[in-house]
DNA sequence: TGTTGGAGTTCCTTTAGGGAACCCCAAACG
DNA sequence: CGTTTGGGGTTCCCTAAAGGAACTCCAACA
């Protein structure tokens, strides 16, 4: 193998980046988050090269991510989220926090969150599940988990 | 060129992946957050190629996410995290905590975190930096933007 | 019977990752 | 004062993966 597996390693982000770490598949992700769900759309608002699609678009269903169903009588599909494909939408909302504060420069952010529970424009921040309060990396001790590596 | 260049997109998910998307920055990121902070340390921990590692520092050095600095008269060198730097590190914990919930399987997940204010096992989850409630992909209407694309 | 459009394959070129060997430099050692 | 040691990288070669254009297949439809 020429590029390193990172599925195996005892780690949440390395086996996360098995899933979603090739170039492109956020991208994909997202674009099927916005509404573009077939292939001959994907292709044309991304730009990507339609062999690489076609690999990770394979990969994110064999991950479980995307399901393929056909839309027609005919031979045509579309590829839509599962409940783990939406769930890492929340990794693509904090890399839009992130890139919105710190590379959008004089032209504002590219697009807008409005939150419906409130109603304002808005962004994500990280919270604790247990208490509710702010939780950031400066704000834990890593400890040992069970499936950690002998 | 011959990977496709995200920085020039109008999307700032496609941007951050321009500073962290390629094979290894995000590991190396979470070596650097857990202490490793020396490139013989980075190299042996991860079991990196010293080539990818050499070009993986320099690009977030590069992208001001990490700062390269001596810490000796001789000629040695730790990356530390900058502020950006510090704030992607909400992208990873987020990324545990999908893994740690689809991928980890029955081992269970291989680090755990606790929460200074709760003291508490936790995980993170997003919430609206305005009200504090759950902030989810199906919880937004998505607006363009000052910085949307023509 | 021919055309169209969605959904991919195939094939070729170029680049980037893996890995081993090598290099430079400033202590520290003998 | 010559040699070893260790951190921090370069260099080089090989293979795999991205880009891109052309090609295929198939079921409607004209």
């Amino acid at each position: 193998m020429q590029r390193t597996n990172f599925s195996e390693m005892a780690c949440s982000i390395a086996r996360t980046l098995d899933v979603i770490g090739e170039p492109w598949s956020p991208l994909i992700l997202r674009d099927i988050w916005v509404g573009f769900s077939r292939f001959e759309q994907l292709q044309a608002d991304l730009g990507i090269s339609r062999k690489v699609l076609t690999e990770r678009l394979n990969h994110l269903v064999d991950r479980g991510v995307l399901e393929r169903r056909p839309y027609d009588q005919r031979p045509r599909y579309e590829y839509v989220l599962t409940d783990r494909g939406r769930e890492l939408l929340d990794v693509l909302m904090v890399m839009v926090a992130w890139g919105d504060k710190w590379l959008a420069g004089q032209a504002g952010p590219p697009v807008l969150y409005r939150h419906h529970a409130c109603g304002e424009i808005s962004h994500v921040d990280l919270a604790c599940a247990h208490c509710g309060k702010p939780m950031h990396a400066d704000d834990i001790d890593i400890l040992p988990g069970p499936g950690a590596a002998a």
